[in-house]
DNA sequence: CCGTTATACTTGCATATACAAATATAACAC
DNA sequence: GTGTTATATTTGTATATGCAAGTATAACGG
């Protein structure tokens, strides 16, 4: 039979609700959201990177890069320079920015930790493997609609 | 050995835009956002129902509901009433809620049955067997703390 | 009854998210 | 070289999300 059970958008987004509240009183105490602390680790991991890489690797919209890049800016963790291309724009963390992020590593190893005993670490695994295939399937077919 | 590997948060967070996007997609043509229509649905299912176990049941603080709710009162789609004690309120979707809620799941169907094409019927039903694992689990957790 | 405490929402503030349109620059065709 | 088209990003508008503080009402203790 060919009937859907039950909405995967829905189950992701209310988990999603759920488990950006318990990363977040770990980060809190360094004064970052944890969106925020992940976008400061692909800034950091990336390298200076251009902006449309940068979303493109975060899976968001160009233009929520732009706003979700402003409050790190304006706290100095992030700099945003022009790139060779003038229509482009290099985004690269700050000193400040990479001390932060390693403070901010450890709050989320302890929340990763505190979560992997709370579900068990086995299935957490099994759900990153998981999300990582379907995350693999979508991308190729994102290729595919991009060919037309 | 103990080192967690990837962000469960990042990786729920990144899929979730991929997600969002597609499903909504199929929706918007009833001039609805999929998370619009997921809460129409649980406003339908869960019949009149308070504000704080309609928030409860989508795993949303209650400031999000009062919210998230606006844009379907406007619609016309949806009614917040008192209830008897006066502090509380008492949603319901009107008629034209429950005809586009027809409309919306007809299209949500499409959207479902796509990406299940897209990533294996199997795939999907394995995510969603894990998804409600976890968040059974992360109940149960929060019961514990709330018996403090 | 009245003061205290608990409950049920709402508001203020800040961030996250995306689509459509605008802007700015580059590339290309002739 | 200039007009057209393509690319890279930002802005306008709207919704989604949550914490802290505020408001209103109920419950409770004396």
């Amino acid at each position: 039979m060919n009937e859907p059970r039950g909405c995967t958008n829905l189950k992701l987004r209310q988990i999603s609700r759920v488990l950006t509240r318990h990363y977040a009183g770990f980060v809190a105490p360094m004064g970052l959201k944890i969106t925020q602390y992940s976008l400061l680790s692909y800034i950091v991991k990336l390298g200076p990177v251009g902006a449309g890489e940068l979303a493109a690797a975060m899976r968001m919209e160009a233009s929520t890069l732009t706003r979700n890049l402003q409050p790190l800016v304006q706290q100095g963790w992030v700099e945003v320079a022009r790139g060779d291309d003038a229509r482009s724009r290099i985004v690269q963390a700050t000193a400040a920015g990479r001390a932060l992020r390693v403070q901010g590593q450890r709050a989320w190893k302890r929340a990763q930790l505190a979560l992997n005993d709370r579900l068990g670490a086995q299935r957490v695994a099994a759900l990153h493997d998981l999300i990582d295939d379907c995350m693999a399937l979508l991308d190729s077919a994102q290729e595919e609609a991009e060919d037309v």
